[in-house]
DNA sequence: TATTGTTATACTCTATAACTATA
DNA sequence: TATAGTTATAGAGTATAACAATA
């Protein structure tokens, strides 16, 4: 009876930390991959991680994206998108438009060309992905994409302000 | 027949996406979750997420580490460690002592005051975890954590040169 | 007055390479 | 020559706040 009441109690006091255990294997995990997939993407594309990611939610937008819904998307402060998108249009990848109905409302879409840039990095980047993921079982894959979604959802609900989505 | 066959290939091309799908989702999660900790690092304790990191790195190192095995076990290169280890010698966290054996060698330990610190940092920082992930059940927790874990292997096995332990 | 973006600022992180001191 | 750190540099990201133009 005393053993079992003992690995009852280390089971409590472990699960009191698994949270922030997972946390940093998450942010440990994340910054191993990410730091070879920006140093791919500066080398092969010379681009970064911020801009793919913003050309990630303007490819499949035709009409392009308001400046704010970018920001909320991206969770890049609006201060900041500004010199995000400036650095992609000098590229040509990016360009900003001003609807006639409201004129304080900046547009931005991808040109031709950042399209085309998107479509080849993004399969690329695919590759990348599938090649770091390759000695992982896809049922795993499966269930850890639907587990960090809980996580996610979870994180999203217990922020301090609910600005986000 | 048919239908099983379009089955199949739609399984099998969504399958090809899974580890891309995977990635974005804990790129998302880890970026929304990393915001809020960092601004709450800063607010509460003037700190920044790398330097939390490299304090726990040291937390549990009574001896001190080495420059160089930080610079590995933060993911930092060690150009940049000596800026990083700087600002927190400035703030009186940690100290940094050169042995008698080698002279080359920097041994970096958090003082006093930084053990300190990082313990009333490190116990507020879990309680943040607990609550944002108040929503996942625990033993998903415990299934994620081993999980990311094999995500991490897979990664750390497939980069271009085997660097990183 | 509220909203949409822009500008300005200050700081930190990141990556790379050249350099110094020691072994 | 090789190793451990440091210095230098350039570029981006990040957060905040003040500002201009438009509604």
């Amino acid at each position: 009876m005393a053993v079992d009441l003992e690995i009852i109690v280390n089971d409590t006091q472990d699960g009191k930390k698994q949270e922030l255990r997972l946390w940093l294997r998450m942010l440990s995990t994340t910054k191993l991959i990410s730091q070879e997939i920006r140093r791919r993407l500066r080398n092969e594309f010379g681009a970064t991680l911020p801009q793919f990611d913003l050309m990630s939610q303007l490819y499949r937008e035709s009409d392009g994206l308001r400046l704010g819904e970018l920001s909320r998307r991206t969770m890049v402060t609006n201060g900041n998108i500004t010199g995000l998108v400036e650095r992609l249009e000098l590229d040509g990848l990016v360009v900003r438009e001003t609807p006639d109905g409201d004129r304080r409302v900046t547009v931005a879409k991808l040109t031709k060309k950042g399209s085309e840039t998107f479509a080849t990095m993004a399969d690329t980047h695919e590759g990348w992905l599938r090649d770091m993921m390759a000695d992982v079982d896809p049922d795993i894959i499966r269930e850890l994409l639907v587990n960090i979604g809980r996580v996610k959802t979870s994180a999203r609900n217990h922020l301090s302000a609910g600005e986000i989505d």
